[in-house]
RNA sequence: CGAGGAGUAGCACAGUUUGGUAGUGCACCUGGUUUGGGACCAGGGGGUCGCAGGUUCGAAUCCUGUCUCCUCGACCA
């Protein structure tokens, strides 16, 4: 592209509606453009690196042996009514009626079409295993958008289908599409990890995230600092410490206007590591109040998991009178009226602080004897430096932008949409899933999230939307503009994807623009061309070097070699 | 949906408290001088002050309503 009559432009300062590094920078080298919240035009310099990253993508599901199709955006409702979806997704999903009011969505996912399309292939054990794939728009109805492309309304997404005659079929597709998303998230240069994630509204039995790691994540990652152990907090476990002693007399104490866990503890004086805080929740209208150590947090996905609850809230204060907790003071100890949970790191605490269910006190030396429960389970978030489930080393917390999700559905669909196949013995069985996204956008911001200067944007070469950028410093000079437009031509010819600065603008614009839209390789065209010589610099280098002008070519082409 | 903030030129913002001709910087146009790190001088164009209603002789400014955007939270494959 020569950027003189081309569709280019780049604002000198930071927009006030984004507020993230990579939403104001893709703002700011005229990438995208903001039509409402979380709805974005992709600008030519946009979508040109969106299509390299898209590209990538597609290598790797071709060459897995994917094939390619393409489902529609715009769906009737009773397409996700049989797997009772409609729910599932909630206010998440776009609604609209036709002119005979016929409800209509617009697809925030499309398990169940994939399912569909499968049914009109397979019949018989021999047409699997196959894996099919689109590169497609989806639309969910997000509670709050943010941070530019990262969380949006519409986007693209990759989603791939895997269709098995059983688990060990299905083991080996999602090694497959496993391992190409390695491949893609690799030669994309995006800095990743692997987490073991919750399965969520698709259903099915594994979940593994891709997450690029960025401190604008907003996934909070778990991981290990002495084995492989990764988890997404939502579902991260830890090795609970036994810290249990000789029991002492469980005794009632005093804690005046101490209503806080906090508070109790510094006016005791007792470590808050040694108490034990309740959650009073509303689940499902029943009051269920939760006992957990009182500097933990309770963890909302395990609770709904072992309640078999869409959410939790906390609890009405009619709800509360049912039983005879105290607020502030709420208690195991005799404790009526409600359903008691116990984290089961309380079976390995001793002589603890608890509340009396008596305004202004609080038992000390409580012990897991001096009460009853109806669960004991696993219901908190870990914390940093607890102990790893696997190797008992110690977990430390990363900050991750989902950028890729790998799910072993089973056959969740498969039987609620009756995609079944006739085994060896003629008996009917419902196909094996796995479903696999990317969102192409997501990891546009995440690279940019994780390249960047003062400067701008640093793009790795293979989705730069230009691998070099020609400075031609001297429009007035004939030389000058000759040499520039034959190494610009000649580059492309070689499919060197070129652009080449030709504007009458002072270098230092150039320079500017440049840095910004994050080129890999700048070729300035200056005053040293009437020595034979060209200026070479790479975006994440501050060295730059003269280069003769019949070396140019071969120096970018090694140097692309190397760094790609 | 809860809490907070903001809507004035393409972008960033001042002006609003105390009502009285619509402003500044960057960008843009014309002319000139410059030409290796966002040039300088001179002249110029561009605005229903988010929208609607109200108060007033007069509203960007006061009042009422409403829409939009951002941040934190809730929510989220």
């Amino acid at each position: 592209m020569k950027l003189k009559n081309s569709y280019f432009y780049t604002l000198r300062e930071n927009v006030k509606d984004e507020d993230s590094v990579s939403g104001n920078l893709l703002v700011r080298s005229g990438m995208i453009k903001k039509v409402s919240s979380g709805i974005y035009m992709f600008l030519p310099l946009g979508l040109k690196t969106l299509d390299n990253i898209k590209k990538i993508i597609k290598e790797e599901m071709d060459a897995s042996g994917a094939q390619e199709l393409l489902m529609p955006s715009l769906l009737p409702e009773e397409v996700y009514e049989t797997c009772g979806r409609v729910d599932a997704f909630g206010s998440s999903m776009f609604h609209l009626h036709d002119r005979y009011d016929k409800p209509y969505v617009l697809g925030p996912t499309h398990e169940e079409l994939f399912t569909i399309a499968a049914k009109s292939m397979v019949k018989s054990y021999k047409d699997l295993p196959f894996t099919i794939y689109q590169d497609a728009p989806k639309y969910r109805d997000e509670a709050r958008p943010r941070f530019g492309l990262v969380r949006v309304r519409e986007f693209f997404m990759k989603d791939a289908y895997s269709f098995d005659k059983d688990e060990i079929g299905l083991d080996k597709s999602y090694k497959t599409m496993f391992d190409a998303y390695k491949r893609i998230f690799d030669r994309c240069h995006v800095n990743y990890v692997v987490v073991k994630a919750d399965t969520g509204a698709m259903g099915g039995s594994l979940s593994e995230e891709f997450q690029a790691v960025t401190d604008l994540g907003e996934d909070l990652l778990v991981l290990c600092d002495k084995c492989d152990y990764s988890s997404n907090l939502e579902v991260a476990t830890r090795k609970i410490v036994d810290q249990n002693e000789e029991a002492k007399t469980l005794e009632i104490v005093e804690t005046p206007n101490q209503e806080t866990i906090e508070e109790v503890c510094s006016y005791l004086n007792v470590d808050v590591k040694k108490s034990v805080k309740a959650l009073l929740m509303n689940v499902n209208d029943e009051l269920v109040i939760f006992f957990i150590r009182g500097d933990r947090e309770l963890n909302e996905n395990k609770v709904c998991k072992l309640l078999g609850a869409k959410e939790v809230n906390f609890a009405s204060d009619d709800l509360i009178a049912k039983s005879n907790a105290v607020p502030g003071y709420t208690g195991p100890i005799k404790l009526t009226g409600a359903k008691i949970i116990i984290d089961e790191e309380l079976k390995y605490m001793s002589n603890f602080v608890v509340g009396a269910n008596v305004k202004g006190y609080h038992y000390i030396n409580a012990n897991l004897k001096d009460f009853n429960y109806d669960i004991c389970a696993d219901i908190v978030n870990v914390k940093e430096e607890d102990i790893c489930p696997v190797c008992g080393g110690k977990l430390y917390f990363k900050k991750g932008i989902e950028v890729g999700n790998t799910f072993k559905l089973g056959t969740k669909y498969s039987e609620k949409l009756g995609l079944t196949y006739l085994d060896e013995n003629n008996e009917s069985k419902p196909a094996v899933m796995g479903c696999y996204g990317i969102g192409p956008g997501r990891i546009l911001a995440s690279i940019i999230e994780q390249n960047n200067d003062e400067k701008g944007i640093i793009f790795p070469l293979a989705i730069a939307p230009y691998k070099v950028a020609i400075a031609a410093l001297n429009t007035n000079d004939d030389n000058c503009m000759n040499y520039a437009n034959k190494l610009y031509d000649e580059l492309n010819k070689l499919g060197i994807d070129c652009m080449l600065d030709d504007r009458e603008e002072r270098p230092g614009v150039k320079f500017n623009d440049l840095e910004l839209i994050g080129i890999p390789i700048r070729i300035t065209v200056g005053k040293k061309l009437v020595d034979g010589l060209v200026e070479f610099k790479a975006r994440n280098s501050s060295e730059s070097i003269d280069l003769k002008l019949e070396e140019v070519i071969n120096y970018i082409q090694k140097y692309i070699e190397e760094n790609i």
